[in-house]
DNA sequence: ACCTGAACACCGTTCAAGT
DNA sequence: ACCTGAACACCGTTCAAGT
């Protein structure tokens, strides 16, 4: 109510972060913001130039979230880890993904990132090319992994009754090959779209240890 | 000027998807859809129910830009084919891929697609769970792509100026390997981020080839 | 049927004024 | 220094009125 906790950048990304985690990133506006911290909306701006630096503020801080890669020997353990970690932080941040497309200027704990992970690159013997290709791999994957996770249209637990509606909006014949996946797949117990992310990533691991492997030879 | 040619949902999407090219999603509002027209904002209302059925209608106007692949039997051609469509097309238009998160209802494009990339599954060979998996492994590895690529903060011709900002901006020695890289392989020449993809993509496509061959056994 | 003017409840942000 | 009231130039959308 009162703001017996002073204002603070910090307490201001933390704020707009769970706004935009309940509501979407269109929940997210400086008077709704300044409303959940029991201010006016104007004095946001003494701790926030405006609403783009919360913007980068908030990827940064959804960055920081994610597990840095551990320092060992072992780089196909520390990039697994990295990736797993990074979806598990996107999937609760499911804003989050979409808005890294408009932000120009990453922030310490991005680049932290990636520093890290082109440090397990590095102990890992990718000559610079292929590190090149692993990380561009690597993250283009767990970012779109992300966000067609975040559009589907439906929790989990729903998946029978929102395709089932959609299947039954479809005109008769039109999508053969999408019907049958669904009935013979995609509705069949056990399927879970979640699960499919392990499955990608071990297949690209696979991949990068055997270009290592050629690489070294 | 003067609304000669009428006012058609098909003419609000066509100019709609413009002025997100030129401007990025948040310059495509009502009223100035509406001004670029050569109409008053209210007249959009009679062809369709209300912005968030335009972002719909321009997603679902870009899947229809990608080429469908092609009906032959070699399924890694025609997957081939279609991811490197599929990113070209999100190139040219930067904001789509960053929209499509929000979007829960599919349009006919896009379900068509789904459909034409399943069939090829089906005619290659995949069993339900690996097709699956591959529908998965290269969705997630082309939205992905296409959404760093969008977030990239410089045109590819002036990467050497913009990489060179950022890193003056770097605490001295805070990111050693991150300087490194940038220095040893992103700066020299003959470094591009959009080659990259056509290396991820075929790596996957190799691994889903071997996975494909010891499902067969 | 299609277009529109006025109005409503919102936005982000500036500026001058308070403590 | 930090907070704020009033104001400005925007949003998307409803409703009643025009042709």
């Amino acid at each position: 109510m009162s703001a017996q906790v002073p204002l603070s950048r910090d307490r201001v990304l933390e704020t707009a972060v769970a706004l935009a985690d309940e509501g979407g990133v269109a929940a997210l506006t400086i008077r709704a913001l300044a409303a959940r911290l029991g201010v006016k909306p104007m004095s946001l701006y003494h701790h926030v130039p405006n609403k783009e630096a919360i913007l980068d503020g908030i990827v940064d801080a959804v960055f920081a979230e994610i597990e840095l890669p551990p320092e060992g020997p072992d780089w196909r353990a520390a990039l697994s880890r990295r990736a797993h970690s990074a979806r598990a932080v996107l999937a609760r941040h499911p804003w989050a993904t979409a808005v890294l497309e408009s932000r120009a200027h990453p922030g310490p704990a991005t680049l932290r990132h990636h520093d890290a992970v082109l440090g397990v690159l590095k102990r890992g013997g990718f000559p610079y090319a292929l590190a090149a290709h692993a990380y561009s791999l690597l993250d283009s994957y767990v970012y779109g992994f992300a966000l067609t996770e975040a559009a589907l249209p439906f929790a989990p637990q729903d998946v029978e009754e929102a395709v089932g509606e959609l299947l039954e909006g479809f005109p008769a014949g039109e999508y053969p090959h999408l019907v049958e996946f669904t009935e013979h797949h995609v509705l069949r117990p056990g399927y879970e779209y979640g699960a499919e992310f392990g499955y990608g990533l071990e297949l690209i691991l696979d991949g990068l240890a055997a270009r290592l492997a050629e690489a070294g030879r």
